[in-house]
DNA sequence: AATGAAAATACAAGTTT
DNA sequence: AAACTTGTATTTTCATT
């Protein structure tokens, strides 16, 4: 799918507050609000706009732990591989898991109450995972900065 | 703030879906329409809702190169860690960045649309920042888990 | 792009706990 | 007092033209 200036345009507003109306989308792009309804309708039909979410503030939920872990498996049978994800998909914790290059297989961000928590999940869901072979935890000091938004 | 379990409730449903509308909300939870639409204004004051966002498919906007960058700064004086944080802040191909514990003080979650821009931010933005000592880079090579819903 | 019916939101007034 | 329900004016959505 191709993006002309005005989707582009779109996509980052949604994306700042997707809770705009098609009015006041449209009086931005300089549009009728019928012309804006049916490119955001296009978007979401052709799966470029996945969905809509509420972000929270995650120390007023009491969630403000974030620790980067790292996880090296055993073995790197396709076996191995399948397995650990389907797993790790399954915690609720870990908000982003990525396989990587470099010294170790998988970043999780997981994110928790506090070390307590985190402990707990360490030792009681991360660890008993099969195939896990060794992890190193990087604990978030202060969040510089975080957006979800992406300019196009 | 203290919430209740409706409140618990209402904060999944809206990050799962932050497009419904208060009528289909209030039938979850077994609520009147005002009732849920009073608990939603209390929690944007409050800040526990921080806004509404549109969550877009990396692969269809081409941008689907992630790399997690770690970066060591060459002091750590508070005029080192004040102004490397500005300067970084203002980086649209920085989604995130956190001051972290262990062998490096930043992890920086970088968005592009591929190695060859990625290079470009290196050389041209992220290197010429002031104080940066040494990087790291570790590419993603495939997303396993990316999601905002935390659960409460 | 404009129209207009249907639906959703915003809000007032009154009720329950 | 806080949180709920009902009722209603205004605004928005969205199919039709």
């Amino acid at each position: 799918m191709i993006f002309d200036t005005v989707d582009k345009i779109l996509l980052e507003l949604l994306q700042k507050d997707a809770k705009q109306t098609t009015k006041a989308l449209s009086m931005q792009l300089n549009l009728s609000k019928t012309a804006v309804y049916e490119r955001i309708k296009k978007l979401e039909k052709e799966g470029v706009i996945k969905g809509y979410t509420a972000i929270l503030d995650k120390k007023k939920i009491n969630k403000s732990f974030v620790v980067f872990c790292h996880v090296r498996l055993v073995q790197h049978t396709k076996e191995h591989i399948v397995s650990f994800e389907q797993e790790v998909k399954k915690l609720q914790e870990v908000l982003e898991c990525y396989h990587v290059s470099g010294d170790y297989d998988y970043i999780l961000k997981v994110n928790v109450e506090g070390m307590v928590a985190y402990r707990e999940f360490m030792t009681t869901k991360l660890t008993s995972l099969k195939h896990i072979g060794s992890t190193h935890s990087i604990f978030m000091i202060e969040e510089v900065k975080n957006t979800t938004v992406v300019k196009l």
